[in-house]
DNA sequence: ATTAAAACTTACCAAGTGGTAAGTTGTCAA
DNA sequence: TTGACAACTTACCACTTGGTAAGTTTTAAT
């Protein structure tokens, strides 16, 4: 991609981000960029194919990250160390998880067929990585389903959170938490995971 | 409060939950509703004075039906019993589940400090009922906050993925997952807070 | 029957929305 | 130097936005 493009997108993720699809105007995003409504929209046709290549820009710059192997592990991806890297990636990327939340909860108006199975696709590999975990053998579908759900929203609610508890108590609180989220979201998995032989 | 008013708000909290509060026009609510825009402004005054009442009234539903006790506890609240109710009200009032969310996300923007301080009343309740289970006698608080966040993630984050999640699979797969989820919750709370006298 | 307030409508408005059309400027290879 | 194309601007457009003003209808208590 190009290099000015990759700056147009990147200012407009954060837009949509903060204030929504129909909370921002592509004024807004070109003025932020010293740039007029019109040039914006010469790059990118429309507000909804802005919005699409931010969508896909997001999906797969998460995708590959996720993809990476967190510190070098052999074959068998263990659920703790892939949910933890997952958290913080999603830590750090904040924007984008909040973009992508955004998008769950709009995704019934706005269809993204494209966007969508990648996420099916991204869901499917998670499911995996707990089935094929050692201490899942007897397990249904449905439930490592719902573990990974579970997962999934402990890392991504705590990562929109942040404006929110910041402000409920301050900034110094939330930093606490979320220093040691991941490894917190390893500690749980690993919880939920032993239990199952356990009981 | 009055009753066709109650119905206004109702549909109002329907369409914003939705679309979101810029999603929505105050025309496409009144069109709903069968009245003129200007009927409905006559009784809110505008659009911001609507969406406060809103979000005021689901809080208060909320937090009502929070504080109901499940099924007949003594004295101490269990955190499994608590958060299973709290995720049962969270799937069944999911319109409302997703507005919360969606505030979340905009609280940067539009500060509505009187629903800041009901939920640090909420959160801080919630860590109590963590920190007085047996199991937690040498936690800090930090690491309370922290099961406590991941907790309402598990939760809020499934609440609010029925769209997407139906659409990637099938509303009966979404529905056999949905159908033990409280329990599910009040399995992996149990598991957390048993494996930290555990090990 | 009178009165007053609540509920609602019609008629506007300024500002902003996404988007089109046509032209201008800058860049750079042939 | 010329030609071509991308980057950008100016000038619009139809439409929607939230909101005001002023009037009409409905409701209900006196």
């Amino acid at each position: 991609m190009n290099k000015t493009r990759a700056k147009l997108v990147a200012v407009a993720t954060e837009q949509f981000a903060e204030r929504g699809f129909y909370g921002v105007s592509v004024a807004q995003i070109s003025d932020q960029l010293g740039l007029t409504k019109q040039a914006l929209l010469h790059h990118f046709g429309s507000k909804e194919k802005l919005y699409a290549e931010v969508l896909q820009t997001i999906s797969e710059e998460l995708m590959q990250s996720i993809n990476q192997p967190g510190t070098g592990e052999s074959m068998q991806a263990q659920p703790e160390q892939v949910f933890a890297n997952l958290c913080e990636t999603c830590l750090t990327n904040s924007t984008a998880t909040q973009l992508l939340v955004r998008e769950l909860l709009d995704n019934k108006r706005r269809a993204e067929s494209a966007r969508q199975w990648y996420l099916k696709e991204f869901l499917a590999s998670l499911n995996q990585v707990i089935l094929n975990d050692a201490r899942c053998s007897g397990i249904s579908e449905t439930e490592a389903m719902t573990i990974v759900y579970q997962t999934l929203g402990a890392i991504n609610y705590f990562a929109i959170s942040k404006p929110t508890f910041s402000r409920i108590y301050d900034g110094k609180t939330y930093r606490a938490v979320e220093k040691d989220y991941a490894r917190e979201i390893a500690s749980l998995i690993k919880a939920r995971l032993d239990s199952i032989t356990a009981g």
